[in-house]
DNA sequence: ACGTCTGTTGTTAACGTTTAAAATGTGTAG
DNA sequence: CTACACATTTTAAACGTTAACAACAGACGT
């Protein structure tokens, strides 16, 4: 129970050498199972507890894992689902976790390699979890690379880059909403785009164009706005899209806060959801239960998919196989009352 | 810029001894300017950073600091500001930061004891940062206490337990927007409670009933009702708000989430905010500016009070002045567009 | 000039673990 | 019964820093 029980009272307990007491911690093969019972009960009996920074020293790991992210998305509800998961997986395999917020539009593009080299060589980080949209910057996976840092990326599609990754394919999910718009009778339907720098963005847009170009429906240039991602951004599209003459009968914003923005708008310009107007989102952030009607959005499996992305790299860390470098995950569909058929 | 340069490189170049370079990385006294001067060129040269590992195992410390929150609170605006806040001083001061979400409601008060102790032995933390609720537990302080573990809490009040703390008096806040409503005319108005582990709440309360009560108001039965925190919560509480023959003019939710769900049934029925009813929340989160109209909140110096707490917490570390143990902040009521005169 | 103090620098031994190499046992084939 | 291979265990030397103490230098009073 003692913080300070060392690996040396172990061996005299049990009367074997630290070495061997190491070996049984470690989970090394070479011990005869009665030694490695013998020690795993003094281990108990004392409740020993390996010293990270004397285990750091020797083996020159720290059991750190860093997650680096975009600070603008500190705040949203996949990058808490994402701490969680990783979190979740860290306390299994003992690790802890080093949060890094980014703030690299300030300083621009050059400035983010140089943040990330400091950060690695000062903190004392054993490997990187990557999320959007610094996962899909490859200055930043290339820094990485050139450090030496083991990584695993969080991605919203399949790349090329071969560093091991994480995705859902965002562009099969966006398909998949707007498929299930149309599928409602809606023919114009309106897509509010995110901020272009997110690679998941691009996708969803492009699945948007996928689904509607494949029912035959027309894409003008209405059809596409351009938000932020915010809330805010969302407000300033709906007036937009709204104001045209022959408004869409539907609005897909690629975010749960833009959408929430669209029907704050909707609410005041007096349509009614979904009589009126249909409203998805994606994400599933907490705004989406937060909003009235609830929110038809996508939702991502972001908790899993953390805990995956930490497994794996974490499996790296440990020398072990290198071999499955691209996991691919199931986004979800989510139906709630904020989408309805189109009106006639 | 190699991660490999040690003391002793350094030592070499500027033809000292290692001691010397330790004494002044860390800002020992005793070393003239000049050789000062020359370690100091050596380590530039070289970008030396010291071995956390081996600083951990020489000197008995991690500088790491870990901030315990309710996991429940992770997504929270409050939570993720406190991170923003204690990384920025972490930064600042070469220390590092460890998030752990605890999860005491499966376990019960007793199963949060040996929660705390398992992650304060198993994690190397020098520190802990507390926020609420888990500040307001004794049970918290005192296990922290027992393991002897400095620590430093962030408290919406005053407390008595003589624990460091940094605070700002939820009590005189919530005080000073009711006492806006009553400015504003209102004279029925309805209080919202949330979770009643929270202090926070039990304070904000506490601060409604004072200004009632100093303007001479009554405060039946109906006029608290009991949420928890929670948008849904908000939803639930207003419809029975709203569904009594006397309506209040005015609703003060204890949190944004809440109030945002007042907002959200009042649309429905068609009331006009604030024309008919002002909502009043507290936190400022998110939330209050999703809404239409943006709501009235009380906002924390979240932020800063953070950066505080962390610098108190490593001066302690320090071994420094432990002096200070007790820092009050000032909220401040932000006036938004959810708030009006009252109906006549 | 001598000792003494004070500020500066150096030396040596921890700190608790892992790694590499050496030593001991244990079983099996000849 | 011996020898050799192989599994198990021990020993000794890192790892890079800080802590405790020793040594040295120059300033100062006598």
């Amino acid at each position: 129970m003692d913080i300070t029980t060392t690996i040396e009272d172990v061996a005299n307990l049990a009367g074997v050498s630290i070495k061997t007491v190491s070996r049984v911690v470690n989970m090394e093969p070479n011990v005869r199972p009665a030694t490695r019972e013998r020690v795993q009960d003094a281990i108990r009996e004392l409740g020993y507890q390996p010293n990270p920074s004397a285990r750091g020293l020797a083996s020159k790991r720290s059991y750190l894992v860093g997650l680096f992210y975009d600070d603008l998305m500190a705040e949203s509800t996949y990058i808490v689902n994402v701490q969680r998961g990783v979190l979740t997986r860290c306390r299994k395999e003992g690790y802890e976790l080093l949060i890094h917020p980014f703030n690299y539009h300030q300083n621009g593009i050059n400035g983010l390699a140089e943040e990330i080299t400091a950060n690695i060589i000062k903190s004392r980080i054993d490997g990187v979890i990557l999320t959007p949209p610094l996962s899909d910057l490859s200055i930043a996976i290339e820094t990485l690379k050139r450090l030496d840092k083991p990584q695993i990326r969080l991605s919203p599609g399949h790349h090329e880059s071969g560093s091991p990754c994480v995705y859902s394919d965002d562009r099969i999910a966006a398909r998949l909403m707007t498929e299930h718009l149309i599928q409602l009778g809606h023919k114009r339907i309106a897509f509010i785009a995110g901020h272009s720098g997110h690679l998941a963005i691009v996708h969803r847009q492009t699945g948007f164009i996928d689904a509607m170009t494949a029912a035959g429906l027309n894409i003008d240039n209405a059809s596409v706005s351009q938000g932020s991602n915010t809330f805010e951004s969302g407000v300033k599209c709906a007036r937009e899209i709204l104001s045209h003459e022959r408004a869409p009968t539907a609005i897909f914003a690629s975010t749960d806060e833009m959408a929430a923005g669209v029907m704050s708008v909707a609410h005041q310009l007096g349509y009614s959801i979904p009589g009126d107007l249909s409203v998805a989102g994606y994400d599933n952030s907490q705004i989406a239960h937060q909003v009235w009607p609830a929110l038809t959005t996508i939702a991502q499996p972001v908790n899993e998919m953390a805990e995956i992305a930490t497994g794996l790299l974490i499996d790296q860390l440990r020398g072990g196989k290198k071999s499955i470098s691209q996991v691919a995950m199931q986004s979800e569909l989510v139906l709630r009352d904020s989408t309805g058929p189109a009106p006639c």
